[in-house]
DNA sequence: ATTCTCAACTGGTCCGACCATCAGACATTC
DNA sequence: GAATGTCTGATGGTCGGACCAGTTGAGAAT
């Protein structure tokens, strides 16, 4: 970066078995760094393109790699006429970040059940606290997705969607920013997943009778109860879920 | 995109209140999709620069920021001579994103907080299956990390890594490769936090006593005695943990 | 004090140029 | 026939220049 007339040194042997980084790579890494470190904080901007140019004897290119990069991350906020703005990490973009490692991982041997255990650690952890800390209040917002569950027996896509509804006000009974988006991720992630296992014969029932069970213990404020029909209905859900994927066709080299 | 003569059609009054999208993010989106979709598999090529530019109408720069874009969020591998080509999620690359938020989430009131809390929810149940499912080598393997932070008491340093080691260990019982990167990462951004509370007089004596209770459980293959003595460990901890900290200075307008 | 104008700053996108790296086809050697 | 070397075309990395659209703030006008 302080020598733009090549990467690096003359090369040494274990030098040329590693990748050379890419220029606007480095600016990425030090752009970072500094954001990470609070160098610049929330909503401050960032110095000019030209700057970044003259300051590290880069091409305007270069610097425009690097403040794509750091956009794609959610790091910074682009505006025409304006510097770009260090921002603040928004949920949504991580988790859509995420869904693609999530997706590509659930397509691999044991991905779906090492997911499944580890909605059964959060979920059933989630019922005993909700039923810890219900209120009245909470109670009838919960009570209130059950019945749209009920009513929705008979539509498999309004079940699916009432099934997450109920999933989540149980969740938000804890009050908690990083459950709730841990239900929200993975009720994306099983989308595909869930509307399969919900045509299995006698399934819906069996998820809306398990939630009623889950209901009356948060309603009794019993979180051992709460924990353990919550385990219950994970476990049979498991049980019909599908077996792990195939391998799915490969693109090949032409585009279409 | 496929009018390049300008980004929107004449902007009525809603459309010039939102930000025009950049054409290299539009590409972005395409090509995530694609990708996604499996259009393009891991290890395939991506089409070349040229024929991009030539497919969309634009211009080599708006082609690569978009391939930036891309690589930044470990999407695609590129190297010189050879077209970009769809990478693996990588478990590391997705940590140290996550890190960000969860630096600055930690630094919000409250955020500690919560995130102590999905901790004590998932280590009390990983805890749970570990004891479980542990067997004599596991055992012997979480044994030994024990008496390493035994023999690391006195040495905050030490004591601090062979306690991350320890936990670490009863999630590899577990070995959920989503368990496992969970516990890397929040040991990962507790390890401020973890430093300043061990200094807190007889801190280490009661974590370490606590580890010998939970290795007792496990050892014992008693889920629910292994489940609690983690809640207690955890819940002394947070008891300890400093309060949600003050803002921090904001970086001026200059650069240095 | 408020509003308007304008110039400077800033980013968005395009084009052309040159150089380094890679991969595959073909020739040569054993 | 298999292994190795050479060369060429494809490909990416980086630079510079150009032009246009958007933003902001200082100064003028009301």
């Amino acid at each position: 970066m302080t020598d733009p007339d090549g990467p690096a040194a003359p090369a040494t042997r274990a030098r040329r078995l590693l990748k050379p980084k890419r220029m606007h790579e480095e600016l990425v890494e030090i752009l970072a760094t500094e954001i990470c470190e609070g160098v610049y904080g929330t909503d401050d901007p960032l110095p000019s393109e030209r700057d970044l140019m003259e300051e590290f004897g880069v091409s305007r290119l270069t610097v425009r790699e690097a403040i794509a990069a750091l956009q794609s991350r959610g790091m910074v906020t682009t505006r025409p006429g304006t510097r770009a703005r260090v921002s603040a990490p928004q949920p949504d973009f991580l988790l859509s970040m995420l869904s693609q490692a999530a997706t590509y991982h659930l397509a691999q041997p044991g991905g779906l059940r090492s997911l499944m255990q580890v909605r059964l650690i959060v979920e059933t952890g989630t019922a005993r606290i909700a039923a810890e800390q219900a209120d009245d209040r909470t109670v009838a917002e919960l009570k209130a997705t059950l019945e749209r569950n009920r009513a929705a027996m008979g539509d498999l896509e309004a079940f699916g969607r009432t099934d997450i509804e109920f999933h989540a006000a149980i969740a938000r009974i804890v009050g908690n920013p990083m459950i709730d988006a841990f239900f929200a991720a993975v009720s994306e992630w099983l989308t595909e997943v869930r509307n399969t296992s919900l045509q299995t014969p006698g399934q819906t029932e069996r998820a809306f009778k398990a939630h009623v069970r889950i209901f009356a213990a948060i309603e009794a404020r019993d979180p051992m109860q709460a924990s353990e029909e919550m385990s219950r209905h994970l476990t049979q859900l498991a049980g019909v879920y599908p077996p792990a994927p195939t391998a799915v066709p490969r693109h090949d080299e032409d585009r279409r």
